[in-house]
DNA sequence: TTCTTCGTGATACGACCGTATCATGATATT
DNA sequence: AATATCATGATACGGTCGTATCACGAAGAA
């Protein structure tokens, strides 16, 4: 055969260019031919290894999960091996913060996917929908196992506390995105719950009681 | 002077639909035609009320946030005459959650809104900015209150809490929107954490003792 | 009445969008 | 070397969008 050039890498490749274009101009304003610019190719190009525009789209989101995963994973292996359950959530959850430009833009685009998928079906039945469901249960296990291992409170619910954890960080995510909010404030009120959730009863003198 | 109509109402009616039509096929796909047809009225006179897009969009905004302050103050006012900080803070949150056709319609074009102002610097000089802010505010003088007549628990951080009651319930709302969550799940959670803070402390029969 | 101004309508214009078509290099197989 | 096939490019097409233009009816002011 010809040529012989790896779809899969030059779809990723014209699917980063979708993002980055994504991330800067919204994900309402980007276009085909933004997107062939962005990645230095041409409009041809991107209709020849994505079809249609709503492929692009959904391919881009699938590339975008994936990223954050990595990013996720980088950013636990980089808190230490086994480190304890209370780093390992923070780990989590502020790799979701967008403080930095990837966070960034990885917030703006899943947001922009997520409130798309309202009323647009087709992109509803895609994948990123088991995703949520997946980190609410990994939070879980590590909430239950710290309780298991007398770390964390025992009073506390733990599939509750992992579905507000989450919660919390995605609005104040949007919030540092629209400027509402400092990442340092949206931080501190993140690291305020994980004080509550870990601290055994008697321990707790003032606060901080089993910090990571 | 000839035909006299209000053209304050008349941009309230365009308004509406506007608010109807981006309610049901998504804030991004609307034009200034479908506007018009679900008005009822020509294209032509929804660029002469509106001269452009734009000013258009950003009426629907303030017309949007107008109607969900009457919306909050509607609910509040049917919990009663002077219900307790807890019924009031209740009532907040759970307006503000999508569990009617109306309530989605807010979550969806007030988070459509937010993000588009993510990289639209002329929406972000936009009014809502400060709303969240009031919110946090009126919400932290809750809190207080109740803490100060003992009916919350004193240990708390009123604003923290605040914030987060109001990040998890923005958060839910677009789970609920994704059809992601239940509403009764989210009320749940809600509901929890309401509990934890109004929760004198010698009833603790568990854990949360006197808190930081 | 005549005029001026406001309100409303029908329609046209230029730009851009996603997609399709046609053409042409490049290469592994025969 | 010939050829079939993959990869890439230039360009055209139909549709829709926001906006502008032209036209006309209606009503207080002169």
């Amino acid at each position: 055969m010809p040529k012989r050039v790896d779809h899969e890498e030059r779809r990723n490749q014209i699917a980063e260019a979708l993002i980055r274009v994504a991330g800067r101009r919204g994900l309402h304003a980007v276009g085909m031919r933004d997107v062939a610019a962005e990645a230095g190719v041409s409009l041809r190009l991107v209709q020849y290894y994505f079809e249609t525009k709503e492929k692009l789209l959904f391919y881009g989101l699938q590339h975008l999960t994936d990223r954050f995963t990595a990013r996720v994973g980088a950013r636990l292996r980089a808190a230490g091996t086994d480190p304890g359950p209370r780093a390992t959530i923070e780990a989590l959850l502020l790799a979701s913060l967008p403080t930095d430009e990837e966070g960034r833009t990885f917030h703006l685009l899943y947001s922009s996917y997520s409130i798309l998928s309202v009323t647009d079906e087709a992109l509803a039945a895609q994948p990123f929908i088991d995703n949520p469901d997946a980190a609410e249960n990994a939070l879980t296990g590590l909430l239950e196992r710290a309780q298991a291992s007398g770390l964390a409170d025992p009073g506390i619910a733990a599939r509750t506390e992992a579905i507000s954890l989450l919660a919390m960080t995605a609005t104040m995510g949007t919030s540092i995105l629209v400027g509402q909010r400092s990442p340092e404030s949206a931080i501190a009120v993140l690291r305020h719950h994980l004080d509550r959730i870990f601290s055994t009863t008697e321990t707790s003198a003032n606060g901080a009681a089993g910090r990571l």
